[in-house]
DNA sequence: GCGTTATCCTACCTGTGCGGTAGGAGTTTC
DNA sequence: GAAACTCCTACCGCACAGGTAGGATAACGC
């Protein structure tokens, strides 16, 4: 498995959150029982999500989680980056924030890099790509067949 | 990290025989020493290599590994595949070998699959495709002579 | 004000797999 | 026959995943 589960359920926690859609907090029981995971569980992932700036909540009764921003506009790759941290395909790649990816072994003791560099990149790139390119709007706009009363959302 | 050392290091070795390309046998000794890893643990790497049918061994003194098969024909999916196990992003997407992207909780309960059956969908045909449009042969291949396809996976 | 419903925070627990070591048995060459 | 290899099984420490537990804090309804 590349990912926990960790983004597993916190995809489907903001999934769920852009479904609902509405300003009216959703408490992480209601989501824990709709999704079928444990809530005391889903709490840990929910702070992470909101210190990355992803939800906002209000605390005591009627309560709950909203999202922080418009759904079209928060990436995967948010998501998941506040779940799992970074997103490395192998130890010796690491991604700036720019785009680029560096060797963390470039010239050591005069030898080349990795030669194994070229490969470690095409990954890193492709799942970047698959994350950034997909926002959770397209998650909750299923393509077809999907006709109740949902569409409303952004 | 995405992948273990075990994928990182058995790519190295994997590089490593193909550059030196012969039909000489070369020692996990030898490769250990130039790659800088461990020799014990290279030798689990070496087993799963062998058994799936991606590098020939000869036992006895002047023995070693060589490649099975050309590296050209050799895809990193291979590689990973056999070091790693089976490539899924999440636990609840399974691949078929035939490229078919099933969700195991498909229909669970009435319910519909994972919201986020989508993008898991498409991280896991990014990786994949990253993989297999890379042969051994792209990483031996020096950076100023790569003549050959660079059709630039998407 | 008080109980209820929530988030928040810290600590803890258990299993699994990673990364690696150890030691030996079997094979081939010189 | 000794040296140089692969091959195989077992073991070991550690980190982290995947939770659980329990309380502190905060807002609401009455």
């Amino acid at each position: 498995m590349i990912f926990s589960t960790k983004a597993e359920y916190g995809v489907r926690v903001m999934a769920h959150l852009a479904k609902a859609g509405g300003d009216d907090p959703i408490s992480l029981a209601a989501i824990a029982e709709a999704e079928g995971l444990p809530v005391a569980y889903l709490e840990h992932l929910a702070a992470r999500l909101r210190k990355a700036g992803l939800v906002q909540s209000r605390r005591g009764a009627r309560g709950g989680y909203t999202l922080a921003r418009d759904p079209g506009s928060i990436t995967m790759a948010e998501v998941v980056r506040a779940l799992e941290g970074d997103i490395a395909p192998v130890e010796c790649i690491t991604a700036g924030a720019d785009g680029s990816v560096v060797c963390t072994r470039e010239g050591e003791a005069g030898h080349e890099p990795c030669a194994s560099k070229l490969l470690w990149t095409r990954v890193q790139g492709s799942i970047v790509r698959a994350l950034t390119d997909t926002t959770l709007a397209d998650l909750v706009r299923p393509a077809t067949t999907r006709k109740r009363k949902e569409t409303l959302t952004v």
